[in-house]
DNA sequence: CTGTAATCCTGCGAGC
DNA sequence: TGCTCGCAGGATTACA
């Protein structure tokens, strides 16, 4: 579900809810969620205080007065604050209260996301590293130049590839690809440099009008607030199979690539 | 190195 | 109406 716009929307919106705040009590299911069951790892996050919320591709970090939480949302992972009264929907495993009254509450319908202590900040960036390329508002243009020079990959693959960029998903990849004008069956060592400062262009363009409308709400996405998100109302190939194309009126088409369901204009990509 | 498929889960819509 | 099937925004692993 979420990729970049949507975990930097939720961050957003719990900044001011929940930094500074101290978790009084930890409630959790039984459920075992992604690297392990959700109450073994409640007892971690008792009495500390949040000192900081910040993004890193598509996660989360709960930075603590000792230590963090990281969180990834998955598919279907939410993550909200608000008053402790308000009902406690199917599916919710870890609820956070805070002792200013507020709680923090971490639902996840298909429990692809993970809630995650770690003691050392340091261990923490190292364990992000390992997995994730520079965030897309920050690549030079010569370091995703090079990085797509050397692969033959077709440029969905290595736009999906945390690796090689950080926060791009399924969503974004094929919008991305739809205003750079760049057919996503194109390998990435084919391309001319013009060619890829236009991708790497594109996708901080489409990355950032979407978090201007909040990300994408299409099935379980809400924000921080439990606010919905409109960049669903601006998708111009994801999920718009058979529609005209935007540019050139001819059909959407649809495939599957790198394993995902894959939108773009044949004729103008 | 690349591509593909399976895996972890639940819910929903399509089609019969 | 009720059922089965396929698919869904992600990440990781195994295998050809």
């Amino acid at each position: 579900m979420p990729e970049l716009p949507e975990v930097e929307t939720v961050v957003r919106d719990l900044r001011p809810m929940i930094v500074g705040r101290r978790i009084v009590r930890v409630k959790a299911g039984q459920k075992q969620l992604r690297g392990g069951q959700s109450n073994s790892r409640a007892r971690a996050f008792h009495e500390r205080t949040i000192r900081a919320l910040d993004r890193r591709g598509k996660w989360i970090i709960v930075e603590l007065d000792r230590g963090a939480a990281l969180i990834h949302l998955g598919m279907t992972g939410q993550l909200t604050a608000g008053p402790p009264d308000r009902p406690v929907e199917p599916h919710t495993h870890v609820m956070f209260d805070l002792h200013d009254g507020g709680q923090l509450r971490f639902r996840d319908i298909r429990r692809f996301g993970s809630v995650t202590p770690f003691v050392e900040m340091a261990e923490l960036h190292r364990y992000l590293d390992a997995r994730l390329g520079p965030e897309p508002f920050a690549i030079k243009p010569a370091e995703f130049r090079q990085s797509l020079l050397a692969t033959k990959r077709v440029l969905k693959a290595a736009l999906l590839d945390q690796t090689v960029i950080a926060g791009v998903g399924n969503i974004y990849a094929d919008e991305s690809l739809f205003v750079a004008r760049l057919s996503p069956h194109c390998r990435g060592c084919d391309l001319k440099p013009v060619e890829i400062e236009r991708l790497r262009k594109a996708i901080v363009t489409v990355l950032r009008f979407a978090i201007n409308r909040r990300g994408s709400s299409i099935r379980n996405y809400v924000g921080g607030s439990g606010l919905n998100g409109e960049y669903q109302r601006e998708f111009r190939v994801y999920g718009r199979t058979g529609d005209p194309c935007p540019r050139c009126r001819s059909p959407i088409t649809h495939c599957r690539l790198a394993g995902r369901s894959t939108h773009y204009c044949r004729k103008c990509q």
